[in-house]
DNA sequence: AATGAATGAGGATTCATTCAT
DNA sequence: TATGAATGAATCCTCATTCAT
C-alpha cells in the first residue's frame, strides 16, 4: 500500500470525487436511446427498478458502456430528468407565450396545464418526478428548479401588474410546490392524471394566490406584446 | 392429519404469508430501542440507509435478533411510523377536543398545528413521513391514513353544519393532501419546520375550503358538549 | 477464555458428541405428537421443510421444548422412521405368518405386499423412506434395516428348504434392495402407488431370486406350524 | 416505448425468470474448473455440503464471480450433471455400437458395464447421481434422462427383433431403474463398487427382461452394420 | 420440566463500478 | 472508443441450538 509500486492510488479518506465524462464526447445517438430505455425502465416498474443492468440490457449495450456515457448511474437518472424538464419548460413558455390575457387564474391555469401536457407525454417524468424523489440529490434538484419556475412566474405576474404590494416570491413557490403536490395526487394511481383534481387543484392554488393579487390580477390584463 | 389433535395447523404450501410475530411477546425495552435507533438512523441518512445491519448495530444487537421482534425489515419500519401515526392522531384528537369555536379556519389551523407538534417532536418521522416515500407499500399505507383522516374531519365539519351542500370528501381529501405538501415544504430543509411557510399554509388550505363553506363555515359554531 | 473463570467449558476441537435425551424421560403424549406432526409436514413439504420451527408451530408447542425430548432435529426425523419401521415390521411378520404355502414366491409377494400396505397408511414414511434419503447417517440406518429383513427373511426361505445350495444372504439383500427401488419407481409420482409397476415389480424380484431357488422353492411346501 | 427503435426489449414485470448466462460467454477454463472443484466437494461431503462459498474458495474465485458463469447454484449442480451425464451417454453408445452380436443379455451387460466405466471415472457422479438426489428438479431431471435412455434401448432391442410382442417400454423403463438402483447399492460403500453386486445386478436386469423377450433376444441376433 | 429469548454461523444473490485489453 | 470479465461490498433472511429462569 504504502511501497513504491503503490503509483497514483487516491489516497484512503479521500471523497470519492465524481469522475466527469466530457459532455461533448458524448454520442448523442446512443445517450438518447439510453434516456428512452431507462425511461420505460422507470414507467414500468418504478425508479427501484432502474439499476445498470437493466438498462445496459434494454438499451442492447453492455454494461460498461454506460461508463463511457455518463459518470454513474445517478448521472443518467439526472439526464432523464433534465430532458423531461427542459421540454417541460419549453411547453410552459410556449403557452403562456400564446397567452393574450394575462391574469393570475389564466397564468395558473395555462401553466398547470401544460405541466398536465407533458405528464401525459413523459409517463417516465411522471413517475420519476412525482411519485420517485428518493434520492436527496436529485430531490434538491427537482425542488431548484420549481423554485426558478416560480421566480419565473412571479416575476411575469409581477412585471404585468397582477401582484399585490407586499407578495413576494415565497407566495409563488408556495403556490407551485402546493401544485406539484396535486399532480402527485393526481397522476398518483394512473398514469393519466385524474381530470377532477387537476381542475380542483387549479382552483386551490388560483384561490389562494389571488388573495395576493391585484384587482387587475383578478380581472386579467391584455398582453403587450 | 388423522387425529382430533391435529388442530388448527396451517397447511403449509401456503402462500408465503409473513411470518408473524407475536406481539405479547415482544420485549417492549428492546422494541421501543429498535424504534429508537432506527428513527435516528432515518433521521441521519434517510430511509435507503435504514438496513438491517445499521438497526442491530445501532442498537447494540446481532442482525438475527431483528427477527425475534419483527418479521422482516418493512417491518420495523411500518411500526415506527405507525407509532408515530398514532402520536399524530392522538394529538389531532385532543387539540380538536379542546377547541370551543368550530369553523373551517380553526378546525384547518388546529390539526396542522397538531402536527406540527408532532413533527418538531419526532424528526424521525418527518424525514419518513414528508421525504422518504419510496416503498410504495408504505405510501399506499400513509395515502390510507391521509384517507381517513380527510373522512373524519369531514365529518366533524358536516356535522357542525360548516360543509356547504355539494361538498364531498374529496374535497377534504384535497385539502389534507395539500397540508401534507406544506408540509414538506415547511420542513424540507429543516427540522424545525419553517414557520411562515406553514402559516402560509394554513391559509392556502383554509381559503380553498371557505370556497365549499357555508357562512357557518366561516363564522364558526360554538361547540356542543 | 484461559481465565479462571472460564470453568467446564469444553475444550475446542472436541467432538461435539450428541447429548443424549433419555428414552424413559420422554413424555410419551407430546413425543407422539410431534412425529405425527412432523409427519405432516414430510408429507406436505418433503424433508427439505421440515425445521424445528415448523414442528414446533405445527404442534403448539415451543421451539425449545423440543430440545426436552429429543437431543437434535435429526433425532426426530429417526424417531419417526423408527416408528413406521416397527409397523412394517409387525405388519410383515403378522402377514407372513399367515402364509400357509411357503414359496419364492408367496414370501416375495407376500412381503412386497405388506410394505404397500403401511406405505398406503404412513405416507410420511412413503416421502421419507423412498424420496427422501438425503441425510447420510439416515441413509445408513435404512440400509441396516434393509440388511435385517434381508436376513430374517432369507433364514425363513432356508429353513423352509426353498433355498438352492451356493446361495447367500447377498441374494437376498440385492433383492430386498431391488425391490425398495421398485417402491421408489411405484411411488414416486403419487401417494398411492402404480399398481402395474408393483405388479410387475414382484416378478422381477421373484423371477430373479427364483434362479436360486430349489424346485420346492417355486412349487411351494406347506408351512409347518 | 415511442419509436421503432425499442427493439425486442423482454418486459419487466414478467414472471422472474431465471437469468440465463450466455453460454458462450463463458470462459471454458474457469467453468471447468468451477466443475471441478464442485465434484470435489460433492464426493469429498455430499450434495449437501456444497454450497457457493465452500465452491468459490475452492476454485480459488469471490463468491460472486460464480454468477459470471452460472444463473444460480442449482445451475452449478445441474452443469456437473450434464457434462457427466453426457459422459455416460457417449459411453454407452460407443459400447453398443461395438457390439456384434445384439441380444438382451449383451444390450444389458455392455450397458450397464459401460455406466460403471463412467461412475468410476466420475467419483463425483457417483455421488450425485447415486446417492444425493435430494432436490426434487434435479431428481425429475435424473428420472427423465433415464426414461429417455430406456427408451433408445427399448428401441434398439425392438428394431433387432428381440423384443416379444406386449412388450412396451415401461419394462425397458423399469428395468433401467432397477439398474439404477443396483448401482446405488454396489457403490454405496465405496467409489469402486462392488463387483459381486454388479455381476449379479446383470443377472437381475437380464432374467427379468429375458421373461418379455422372443426367443432371438435370448439367443441374440449379428448385428446388420 | 418447561420455555421465552437470544444468537452465531451461515446462505444465496445483487449491484455499481473498475480494468485490462 | 468499447467492452468482457471480474469483484468487493452489501443485503435480507433462516435456522438449529443454547441458556437463564
Amino acid at each position: 500500500m504504502s511501497g513504491p509500486e503503490s503509483g497514483p492510488v487516491s489516497g484512503p479518506g479521500d471523497v470519492p470525487a465524481k469522475r466527469r465524462v466530457p459532455q461533448q464526447t458524448r454520442s448523442r445517438g446512443r445517450v438518447a436511446r439510453l434516456l428512452e430505455v431507462t425511461g420505460e425502465l422507470v414507467v414500468d416498474g418504478g425508479v427501484e427498478k432502474v439499476n445498470t443492468r437493466a438498462i445496459a440490457t434494454a438499451a442492447g449495450i453492455p454494461v460498461a458502456s454506460l461508463y463511457q456515457y455518463f459518470a454513474d448511474k445517478d448521472e443518467i437518472l439526472l439526464a432523464l430528468v433534465e430532458r423531461d424538464l427542459a421540454e417541460m419548460d419549453a411547453q410552459v413558455a410556449a403557452d403562456l407565450a400564446a397567452l393574450s390575457l394575462l391574469s393570475v387564474r389564466t397564468i395558473v391555469e395555462t401553466t398547470m396545464r401544460a405541466y398536465v401536457k407533458v405528464y401525459l407525454r413523459r409517463p417516465a417524468f411522471v413517475v420519476f418526478w412525482l411519485r420517485g424523489r428518493t434520492n436527496a440529490e436529485f430531490n434538491d434538484y427537482c425542488r431548484g428548479h420549481n423554485r426558478l419556475m416560480a421566480g419565473q412566474l412571479f416575476e411575469l405576474a409581477r412585471s404585468a401588474g397582477l401582484v399585490a404590494d407586499p407578495s413576494t416570491t415565497v407566495h409563488a413557490q408556495l403556490a407551485v410546490e402546493v401544485a406539484d403536490r396535486i399532480f402527485q395526487l393526481a397522476f398518483e394511481d394512473s398514469l393519466e392524471g385524474h381530470p377532477t383534481i387537476i381542475d380542483e387543484g387549479i382552483d386551490v392554488v388560483t384561490s389562494y394566490l389571488e388573495n395576493h393579487a391585484t384587482p387587475a390580477g383578478i380581472s386579467g390584463v391584455a398582453r403587450q406584446w
